[in-house]
DNA sequence: GAATAGATTGCTTGTACCTAGCAAGGTTAG
DNA sequence: CTAACCTTGCTAGGTACAAGCAATCTATTC
């Protein structure tokens, strides 16, 4: 397609083929997310059983994230403070999270994860792991890099497009880079 | 895990190799899927105002699969049928969907999308894949052919084990041959 | 330098909505 | 009659938004 070069339109026909490479790379990326996006919501409903859900993330964040204020985690997570604060109760009356006066600023706490915390928290992922482990076997080591890469760069992008719009929030380890969002 | 993990040969150093590094990756692979999900589920939020938001899947199952019975569809999406049945009339109220007796079974209905629900799917989808393009436009074409064909794969090996974890009984069939559908 | 009014930050609570499953019903088919 | 298909009532959980309280910071004034 891109070959004839028409006098008329030589210009534009190679910027067509890229861009609908880049639409169809999007159109088939959508479709996988949205199927794994089904399947996630499944393998969720089906793990709801052996302990609690959402409140997971965040304990898993007090633990290898180590202590943090409850805006931070709000952040992290892409929760409203609000939502944070009703599961870090949760958290704190079933003893897996702990309350602890910040030092440096007593409106607020600083939250720990308890050792029960921490052992749940391994409980927990030492099944999930078991179970991609299961489901990685069979993969060559390459693709399973090359898979870890991709997502994982998939997810910087996405963050950093998340915080973009929703202004500058908590940020631990990437460096996002935007302009001040002032006003 | 307890595999041969055969000992007493000069160098045993691969066996462990290998099991460790595909438990390192599914703990890497665990920890991209969580930080996925949570994403998704801010991407959805957000997105939910310009309306409805669940029973999308619904309606592009119906729009690519053609028409249905509300428990093919359950079945397909890993819901309960009871959740379906409100979704589907929900559609039904906006007129994205229509039912229509079914000539062979006057138990239930087939479910077909009404042209504005086609509509308002091509929407959906165009204003998704136009985000992702975004996204992945500073990506290699090879990255982003790679994400696509990995994710797929996982997607593959994940719908296997959530069918054979439900059980023969449920859904086979409809969720396997969906080759060049587009959801 | 001290006092203090106003703005900002950190968190909690009230409310409402959406999603989902389970259980109990109708209705039709075989 | 029994089984399949669907609907409805109830319950539970997760989430956001708005409102509010408490602690801190900033700046102005004396």
């Amino acid at each position: 397609m891109s070959k004839g070069l028409v006098p008329g339109c030589d210009r534009a026909a190679p910027q067509i083929t890229v861009e609908s490479a880049l639409e169809e790379a999007a159109a088939g990326l959508g479709t996988e997310i949205v199927r794994f996006s089904r399947l996630l919501a499944a393998w969720k409903q089906r793990a709801k059983t052996d302990g609690g859900a959402a409140d997971r993330v965040l304990l898993a964040r007090l633990v290898v994230g180590g202590d943090q204020r409850a805006t931070d985690l709000a952040a992290d997570a892409f929760l409203d403070l609000s939502t944070v604060s009703r599961q870090v109760r949760s958290l704190v009356e079933r003893g897996l999270v702990a309350r602890r006066p910040d030092p440096e600023d007593r409106r607020g706490s600083l939250l720990t994860a308890t050792d029960a915390g921490r052992a749940a928290f391994e409980n927990y992922r030492r099944q999930r792991d078991a179970e991609l482990a299961a489901l990685l076997a069979p993969w060559s080591p390459q693709d399973r890099a090359d898979l870890i890469r991709l997502l994982g760069r998939l997810n910087e992008d996405m963050a950093t497009r998340q915080h973009t719009r929703l202004g500058p929030g908590g940020d631990q380890g990437a460096a996002v880079e935007q302009g001040e969002i002032r006003t």
